[in-house]
DNA sequence: TTGAAAGCGATACCAA
DNA sequence: TTGGTATCGCTTTCAA
């Protein structure tokens, strides 16, 4: 059916070893010898199986990446610039979507790892962080994007998100906000934790207080962003809050969804101000004002950290913080502002 | 390092023979000695290589798929179901972003190959088919979604373009509207063609008539959709259409772009009505009326056709094709209404 | 029932 | 330089 290395050599009236040599420009081979070798292996349309090559030990040139969902714009977006620069270095990649679930998360880790992946990209929160020992021993390397588990030494590419929640506050500040409240995601996701501190740092340094009801965690749906902004926003125009800092995209699109519902204006009765700067960010009317992750270059960074562990090029572990960035769109004004 | 069959047999005392015959069910073994064998497998937390399984003829239990870019909302979505069925039945799902060029397309089919996949989903177009011959010689199964190639013979899942094309048609019918015109996507894509089709038909059966003119080909970006749309647009109250039937959410997002920056509103001036009805089409203001392609009943169907074939339950190449279904969101309206 | 042994396709060491 | 051969981990006859 297929071509084998054994039918290269009988058909080149040389070795199996030879064969292998030429492929993988090891060895002495002479000039002839190897031009023979190539134009066997081209006539007969030589694929060599990876699969055989990576039960002798080699790598199966495969990553795996876990995220809680594919379809999720930011993960969406997070994959393809993880594809990309696998792909530019050879290598592919499985996806794993994990509904944010333990039971699912172990289910693929044990999966990739039987099927011999040569490493792990995490992008999903998990509980119980017992579940990477096993990959941590078989001496699979592992990488985390967007999301870390401190004391647990593996490489990790994140946004500085207090750095993030940082600037969106000086941004409302500078506005003249003063009366501002957040929508934030569940208590337990580190990164939206640092986000909210580093926000109310800022406004504290500013001398604004916020409450602690002033915060609320939500689910990661449009649908729950837009509930807890109506309970946010359902009070008299003298104490309601005049800006939203929501700690993701889709959070910030229900607020924006809830000012409507409530008839008020974005941004001349409301700023929203989102996270991540997904494609979402783009389309809402009025476009969003977000923090952007610098998605690209964190899939690029997380790719190279795992192939240059991979490859033992380098045994110590790195954490890399990269800067988030303000994008400025029309979702943010300044308060009573009728621009 | 990590416990191989041969691990657990000398433990149990007994043959690797035995061990594999308990892994797959298979053969005759004592109820006692099978219990054994269950036994040291998890105490020695054995997990049977798929890479060494795959090389004696087994599968490897992993699916190739290919899409112009996962970053692009309809895509991931695809994705998601695509992985959602093949994990239910055991398969991972190695995905592959092509932007739609066949140089990327031939370089995954054969990358793909080398890892002995074992079936292979494709989304992405690519003009040149014989690209798939390699692929099919091998036996590999192959199945398309979302897109089709006609005289290939090959598993095909897509939604009814030209009945979703006439749903939009009706819609506007219905509402009063005889000025339309399109934004389709590249002629060479079929399903855009016959999306065009199905419009123009059920217009011209109720005697209105689409010049050519009024059938804009664009890139699949936003930005060129509001580009074609404000050409489109950019004439008198008299002949400017009243509702534009865009070929996917993206370009319908632009329409909705460049009617904000006429000064149009939507729906009252300008109704707008996409395909696709991806996340995109509910977080647009106005939330974009759109016809829906049923994307999770199309990833499972594609992957049960797929991994039957591979199983060899069935021979025959199915298209199955689905009924696309009408959002009605707010982008629509009767013209010059004023509600 | 159970186990010895022959592959599967490639790598790599060691003689020749 | 070359080629023979053991090996990787598992499946699958075929004898015993």
């Amino acid at each position: 059916m297929k071509a084998t290395i054994y039918d290269v050599a009988r058909e080149a009236g040389v070795s199996i070893a030879a064969v292998s040599q030429v492929m993988n420009g090891k060895g002495k081979i002479s000039e002839e010898r190897r031009a023979e070798i190539l134009k066997t292996m081209e006539r007969l349309n030589y694929q060599p199986s990876v699969i055989a090559s990576a039960l002798t030990g080699k790598k199966t040139f495969t990553l795996g990446l876990l995220v809680p969902d594919i379809s999720n714009p930011f993960f969406a977006e997070i994959a393809r610039a993880v594809e990309d620069q696998g792909h530019h270095l050879g290598y592919s990649l499985v996806i794993c979507s994990t509904d944010n679930k333990d039971e699912r998360v172990e289910r693929y880790l044990n999966l990739l790892q039987q099927k011999s992946i040569d490493g792990m990209i995490i992008g999903t929160g998990m509980d119980n962080k017992e579940m990477l020992t096993p990959l941590m021993k078989q001496g699979i390397p592992i990488a985390m994007i967007a999301r870390e588990m401190p004391d647990i030494g593996v490489h990790t590419v994140v946004v500085d998100d207090c750095v993030g929640g940082a600037l969106a506050a000086k941004h409302l500040l500078d506005l003249g906000h003063t009366r501002v409240a957040i929508l934030a995601e569940h208590a337990k996701v580190i990164s939206s934790r640092e986000r909210v501190r580093g926000f109310r740092n800022t406004l504290e340094e500013a001398g604004v207080v916020l409450p602690d009801s002033g915060v609320r965690n939500c689910h990661y749906t449009v649908e729950d962003g837009k509930r807890q902004a109506i309970a946010l926003l359902e009070e008299s125009a003298a104490v309601r809050p005049t800006a939203l800092f929501c700690c993701n995209d889709m959070l910030a699109i229900g607020a924006l969804q809830a000012a409507k519902q409530l008839g008020l204006k974005v941004p001349e009765q409301l700023s929203v101000i989102g996270f991540d700067n997904t494609i979402l960010a783009s389309v809402t009317d009025p476009p969003l004002t977000t923090v952007a992750q610098p998605i690209e270059p964190m899939g690029k960074k997380v790719v190279d950290l795992l192939i240059q562990e991979l490859k033992k090029e380098s045994k110590l572990k790195q954490r890399v913080v990269l800067r988030p960035e303000l994008m400025i769109r029309q979702s943010t004004a300044s308060p009573g502002d009728m621009h």
